[in-house]
DNA sequence: AATTTCACTAGGAAAAACTCCCGATTATGA
DNA sequence: TCATAATCGGGAGTTTTTCCTAGTGAAATT
């Protein structure tokens, strides 16, 4: 028996992976969390065998809760479930600790097949992303924004959303100082002069749309 | 006959042009120019009846040399050979005095038609840009960049290509602190807080690609 | 165990960019 | 002719960005 546990903001969405997973008898839903602070308290409570993750929550967001997770629980399973179906994300969630990314399409083909190789040990991406990432690999484009860290990746994204300084800082908690330096930083690094690159470099990645 | 002077600053379009219209004996070549200041200035010695203008040319550029020509002689026919196969472009043009609009790509079958129809004070414009334009009137999405004036829209276009504010002063002979100014005005017509948004609508727009 | 490295945080000071307000000029139009 | 609109830019203030410095804590190295 695989015990699992589901965190997702949206109950929906909680309620289909439940739907999923019941159809096979090895796995069982144990605990499920609507945030990443209560996926972290829960965690310690269930330690469930493979947590299905959603990127995208308000509060700590998904990033954090793994990286939190995987900092108290190092053998922590989680496998994220994102909407985003871009090789920059899953890069960051890989580095994070995830041990799995899967995009929502196309969730119930796979998902039972990759719950399988997590609970072996292994490492499950989803086949397209793992496509833009040989690609990128293959041709040398592979985006410069694993170089970022995992603050400076998020402040990067909001900052190409057109997002304040200040409401970020909002949002992270942090100083809009701080987000002010992260930006130089950010640039530097990314060798952007300017927001008018930051948000194509975005747009090429496929971190933002239109 | 009906006299045609080509602008443009490539002279190999030039040549292509000079040779499709031989194919038909109505029409005649009497002068070329290959810039917005030489077009301006032949004009006047050649009086053409109508003249085929590209919109990116080093310098004046050929939609400044469209207004400069209407200002003088309200009558010229123009039309214009662009290379962006974009609405936004299209409207400008037209605003500055143009009786036509064609993108370069099916220049061959279109071009006849469009110099036909504009000898007889009709006005052409491509079909691609006459689709896009009446889809988005029909959806109401119409793009808010015609509430732009020609220059603002000129610094927009920079704008958004992520040129520095005091270069695009240098590229059009203006002060840096004009186009600073033209910036506040430009954020405020279309409803925008800051540079992201301005390359999103850019792009949105299809005025800057990537 | 001690040390270095790195990510994250943020303040200060100066530079750069942006905003808002104003006035001048010129052309357009009613 | 008078009002309107587009273009241009100065002044002065505000905001944003940059560059530098520095503290904390965690992780890796020695």
């Amino acid at each position: 028996m695989i015990r699992i546990m589901l965190v997702d903001d949206h109950a929906v969405v909680r309620a289909g992976v439940r739907r999923l997973l019941e159809q096979d008898a090895r796995f069982v839903v144990v605990a499920e969390a609507a945030s990443g602070e209560l996926a972290y308290q829960q965690y310690g409570e269930y330690l469930p065998d493979i947590t299905v993750i959603d990127l995208s929550m308000p509060g700590m967001g998904g990033m954090e809760a793994i990286a939190r997770i995987i900092a108290r629980y190092p053998t922590a399973k989680l496998l994220v479930l994102s909407m985003h179906e871009n090789a920059a994300f899953a890069s960051q969630a890989l580095k994070a600790g995830a041990s799995g990314y899967l995009s929502k399409n196309g969730l119930a083909e796979e998902l039972v097949g990759a719950l399988e190789q997590i609970a072996n040990n292994q490492t499950y991406i989803n086949a397209s992303i793992t496509k833009q990432m040989t690609q990128q690999f293959l041709n040398g484009t592979e985006n410069p924004l694993h170089i970022l860290s995992a603050r400076e990746f998020e402040i990067f994204r909001l900052l190409a959303e057109g997002i304040d300084g200040l409401e970020i800082g909002k949002k992270l908690n942090i100083s809009g100082k701080t987000v002010a330096n992260y930006q130089t930083i950010i640039k530097q690094k990314l060798g952007i002069n300017n927001s008018v690159e930051l948000v194509r470099l975005a747009i090429k990645t496929g971190l933002i749309t239109s």
